[in-house]
Parts: C-alpha cells; structure tokens; sequence
DNA sequence: TAAAAACATGCAATCTGAGTGCATTATTGA
DNA sequence: TCAATAATGCACTCAGATTGCATGTTTTTA
C-alpha cells in the first residue's frame, strides 16, 4: 500500500493539501467527476484551483478525461496498470441518461478495429448511453 | 436522383433557401462540420438561423452530432438507409488530431459489447483518435 | 541558511459555444 | 386575401473552460 503523498510525487506532482484532498476525492468515487462536482465536495478552495489540479493530474497520467457526449468534461482516477503498458487509452465509459452518472468500465476492453488504409489510431474511445445498474433497478 | 427540395420535404423541413444550402454544404463535405464552419461557408446569413437550421435537420433525422471529443459539436448528413431501419447511431467517428477533422467512417460498425448485469445501452459513440489518411501521407 | 528560483494558489476577467426571447418577415392553406 | 404558422435576424444570456496577474509557499543553491 503505497500513501497518496508517494503517488503524487511519483508522477512529479508536490503533494500539497488540495492536492492530497483531490485525489482522495477522486479515489473515493466510483464514477467521473465534473469540475462542478468536484467543487462541490470542497467547502474551502477556489474553482480556479481546482481546475488547475486536475489538469495538472491529466497532464502527469494521473486521471483521465471522460467525454460522456453532455458537454462537460468528467474526470476519473486512472487506475494503475496490471502490465507495463498503460490501457488507459482503450477506454470504455457508460452514461446513465437517467441519472447524469458516467462509470468507466475500465474491466471491458474495446475489441480490435481495422481502419481503412491511411488512418493510424491512437487512442479510442467507446461511450455507451444508457440505463446504469442503479437506476434499472437489476 | 430525388432533388433535395424533395428530400427535405419528405422529412417535413420546408425547403427555403438557406436550408436547400445547408443541405447541399452538408452533402459535399466528406468531414462533420461544426457550426463554425458551417458559418464560414456562407457570408450572408445569421449564426443563429444556421444554428436552428441544423438543429431542424437533426431533429428530423437529416443529420445526426457528432461528438470528437474536441468539445464542440459537430454535424454530418446521415446517410441513406439502405434497408428499412436507419444504422446512423451506430458507426464510428475518426478525429484526426493533426488537422482537426473528423470523419464518419459509415462503413465501420461497432462491434457488439457485453455488459454488466444491470447496464441496459440504448445508444453508443465510438471514437478513435489519430491521424487521417490524408494527414498520415499513407 | 538566506536569497533566488520555481511553483502553487486565489481572484478577476475573458472567451467561446450553446441556447433563448422577441420582433419582423415569409409561407401556407382555409 | 387574410389569418395562422413557421422562418429569420438581432440582441441577449448562460455555463464551462481557460488565462493573467498578484501573492503566498516550497524548493534549490550558493
């Protein structure tokens, strides 16, 4: 078990308290985050801030952005890849248009595409909108 | 070769002018345009009639979003269906990340993803981001 | 360890795209 | 032809994303 602080240093990021907040924050959902959402989990700091935090974990590979087709930009923690080379670009989100929740279905791999002739893919990306577990009630 | 003046009717869209343009804008592009393009296309005309114009045409069925992930919406015609039920939300998108395009490869389906227990998918985007044929020189 | 350099934070402001309200103009159909 | 209905243009609003700059904090290095 490594501590939050030995993470973020380990991606060159100085673990400072909202930094230590935001990434627990991020750990502790099991579902992406607008900047809204984060903000709301946060009495004091500034959106500003915030903003810049999170792009400052995007930057150094420690979230990724989910684009779940609403408009607004999510984020969620990557999780730390099993094999050496990082999956976090095959990725696969599920938007419930019932309750606005977005889940990263990271154990779903998106199965091979062939393109045609000249187009060379560099990271994909599967968003499926639907009606999320919680709200079928299944 | 039905005229677009008909085609428009037949989606109950009154072929005025600037609709009869939009469409045939629409149709010679082989990329999705967003609604700055669109506008760049034509001197005359408001940003908000091209914005409720293709707007029209989406609710109509004439066009569908498309969504690269680059924060703004575009737009591409849908294409004919050729059997009777229309595949128009079920193809994948490429956004070139060098010219900023964005193609609807039609011909490409998604492939069928399985689910957890619970997840009901009623709609899905696939995008892959990389570079195009034409950026690419292959 | 003090001073400089580098980075983090907060506040105000800008920018862009999306979308609406309303008055005017055009089209349609009784 | 006239009333009803829809389309257009202009002026806004709104939300989210992003930047500039002043200030505060941490790190580095002489």
């Amino acid at each position: 078990m490594v501590s939050i602080e030995q993470v973020l240093r380990d991606h060159q990021i100085r673990p400072t308290a909202i930094r230590l907040l935001m990434y627990r924050f991020l750990k502790d959902s099991q579902v992406a985050l607008s900047l809204n959402d984060i903000e709301s989990g946060f009495d004091q700091s500034e959106r500003t801030t915030l903003y810049r935090t999170i792009k400052t974990f995007e930057r150094k590979g420690l979230v990724h952005q989910v684009d779940d087709g609403t408009g607004v930009a999510k984020y969620a923690l990557d999780k730390p890849a099993n094999g050496k080379q990082s999956t976090q670009d095959l990725h696969l989100h599920f938007h419930c248009t019932n309750c606005n929740e977005t889940t990263c279905l990271t154990e779903h791999k998106i199965p091979h595409i062939s393109l045609p002739t000249g187009f060379i893919p560099e990271d994909m990306n599967l968003l499926i909108k639907g009606v999320c577990d919680k709200c079928s009630g299944q």
